[in-house]
DNA sequence: AACGCTATCAACCGCTCTCGC
DNA sequence: AGCGAGAGCGGTTGATAGCGT
């Protein structure tokens, strides 16, 4: 006889608001990860998976919600632009928003063909999106990823790091990090697969030669 | 008021990646 | 080197709110 092992069912569906108190009393106390051991500990019925994008995208602190801003429109077009559906690289640099809340942004309101709230200047700029091909794909950034050596990826991300203090991204204060650059996330350490070099000279073929930063052999001016 | 359509977004699913053994 | 578990990601689905007729 084969003793087959008995999961307990896993509640599916949307959270309850006691639910969510009890996951993130949870968190709090017990930190984040070992994700599949939650739903037991906590009591709460529910898989590892189910627990960590709840806690990922609405109950960790300084997530923000509400409408995009201009700006925030503005910086997905051009992430897209850039590097295609990697969302969570595009969440990364817009502070307080989950991968998630980019994709159905994106899904809804920017994709092409949807045009519903975008603004005057966006529409203009949509209409260069279409049939867009990022810049950098997935997949050869991953290929790319895979070969350059610790030093130079090292070296890239200082740069990188460099230059995004001199940002000047709008940012609401309570969604500022302390060190006062504005990108700085937990979602940071994925930023040395952003080649920087790649990075501006994309950036500056969207916007075009007039917008070239001067500041070229510098910090890169605000490029977005 | 009732119905149908559309837009929005929370959540699930399947896959890949990473890490420890 | 190979394997398994856990974590993370992107695509997709389903519920429901909002709007027009």
């Amino acid at each position: 006889m084969e003793m087959k092992e008995v999961k307990p069912q896993l509640k599916k569906g949307l959270w309850k608001p006691e639910e969510d108190r009890i996951l993130k009393n949870y968190v709090e106390t017990h930190g984040e990860g070992n994700w599949a051991s939650v739903s037991q500990k906590s009591g709460l019925m529910r898989g590892g998976k189910s627990c960590r994008l709840r806690w990922k995208n609405y109950l960790r602190p300084n997530i923000k919600r509400g409408r995009m801003s201009d700006e925030e429109k503005d910086l997905i077009i051009r992430l897209h632009k850039l590097l295609g559906n990697r969302w969570a690289l595009i969440a990364g640099r817009l502070p307080g928003r989950t991968d998630n809340e980019v994709k159905n942004y994106w899904n809804t309101h920017l994709k092409q063909g949807k045009t519903t709230t975008i603004g005057p200047t966006n529409k203009n700029e949509l209409q260069q999106i279409p049939n867009s091909q990022p810049i950098c794909s997935s997949s050869e950034n991953n290929n790319e990823e895979s070969h350059g050596g610790k030093e130079e990826e090292l070296k890239v991300r200082s740069l990188w790091m460099e230059d995004t203090k001199s940002f000047n991204f709008d940012v609401e204060p309570p969604f500022l990090p302390a060190n006062n650059a504005p990108f700085f996330y937990d979602d940071e350490p994925l930023m040395p697969i952003f080649d920087s070099l790649a990075l501006y000279e994309a950036l500056c073929q969207i916007n075009g030669e007039e917008n070239y930063p001067q500041e070229v052999s510098g910090h890169a001016t605000r490029l977005w």
